[in-house]
DNA sequence: ATATTGCGTATTGTCAACAATATATTGTAA
DNA sequence: TTACAATATATTGTTGACAATACGCAATAT
């Protein structure tokens, strides 16, 4: 379990929430493929525990919209398909454009080093690897994480890092094709890590915009053939 | 429960759907009262449903946040403040921003003569009850919750209907100083609704947004001389 | 051969009892 | 009288068994 993305906490020793942070996790690596049964019998007998906690830890999964749950037959893996994706780009745009320009405003000089940190990682990671194209990493979306954090609204906070965060690395594992823009999303990063460092709430919400713009429209691009 | 709003549905017959339902428009008109402890037994025993069931619901409440969940400790309504429900108006104008935009672009005529149905009951009503200052009513809620259907984006929907409507329905019942403000919402929503029925996407977020600004402007208002 | 009906099996929904944890009470000492 | 500690009580977490529902297979009829 210590490969869990930062924004998973497994503060509770509920075994609920274990298993709900357990089985959230596999789902994002597809090790539980999307469509798949999960049998409560299973799961229960898989971590020896009652059928109670599972349910329950089910029941989390499906508010996060990670699992289907229909009564009465049970809950499935959610299978998530590229225009599923699409609508979830459209509305994280819309809340991180928000969180940009409240970051710019109420980030801490502690929170600001941090991100300074986290782009330099990814940075420093991405010429490692020769600039080659790459998987959508997950140091860009810690970076995302930390101006979430850094907008002080817990109600964005909790949707963005709860819902759609989970959902969307879910989606990257589902369609492994969906690749990182290279060079180009990392110079968007710095941008933006330029606008909050100064505290120019217009400026970092622009950026940031136009970041997701981007990375939506290539999205798009990926799906046209298919329609 | 025919006065549910609009925007729950009772679909399920599971008992835990039907009990989360039940507390959830409790909570919301303010007859669970905020802070009030939500004991697993006595609810069970008040509904003549074992704990499971019971325990179930409440996830789901909290999920939604409005019941916050305390491990080995149990239950409780969730209290909101008003810094709370700032936040909470601040990620609802973003969002509500895009929804107006999409609304205009996708919204079947079917759906538009419907917003347009809401928008002149909203309109005989108020005209009824002589101008007077009035508590925020349902049917501005309906407005807006048509307008986020008519996005066509399920995400957003979900967010807009599961997650804030119905945690901002508490904070009015738990604040019942918060009033409408009168004429003035129900002029924003008429230039909102002409902009969406002329598929203007441009117009419609734009009215949405200071729509939704002046709500927030009147409710900082109201803060500020607590500070 | 195909469609349909009925039964058997498997899985989910619910329940009531048990274990673990937190809260309240009471008694004791400073 | 107040503060603290130990016990008693109440509430939550978990479990395994039972009831209700859905699924699969076989037998029958068209």
């Amino acid at each position: 379990m210590d490969k869990n993305p930062t924004f998973i906490s497994t503060d509770s020793q509920e075994k609920s929430e274990v298993l709900a942070n357990i089985l959230c996790e596999e789902i994002i690596r597809g090790q539980l493929k999307p469509g798949e049964k999960l049998s409560e019998a299973a799961i229960g007998s898989r971590f020896k525990v009652s059928r109670g906690p599972v349910r329950e830890a089910l029941r989390r999964l499906s508010e996060r919209n990670l699992v289907v749950f229909v009564p009465n037959v049970g809950a499935r893996v959610a299978s998530t398909s590229l225009t599923d994706m699409l609508h979830l780009m459209e509305v994280r745009e819309s809340l991180e454009v928000l969180a940009a320009g409240l970051a710019a405003e109420k980030m801490t000089t502690d929170e600001k080093s941090h991100l300074e940190t986290l782009y330099q990682n990814h940075l420093s990671m991405f010429s490692r690897e020769n600039k080659q194209p790459y998987f959508q990493s997950p140091e860009d979306l810690d970076f995302h994480y930390a101006i979430a954090k850094g907008s002080s609204n817990p109600v964005l906070v909790k949707i963005l890092c709860e819902d759609l965060y989970p959902k969307l690395l879910v989606c990257r594992s589902q369609h492994q094709y969906i690749q990182g823009r290279g060079t180009k999303a990392l110079e968007e990063h710095q941008l933006i890590l330029g606008a909050i460092a100064e505290g120019d709430s217009e400026l970092a919400s622009i950026f940031m915009k136009r970041h997701l713009r981007s990375a939506r429209a290539s999205l798009e691009n990926l799906i046209e053939p298919f329609i």
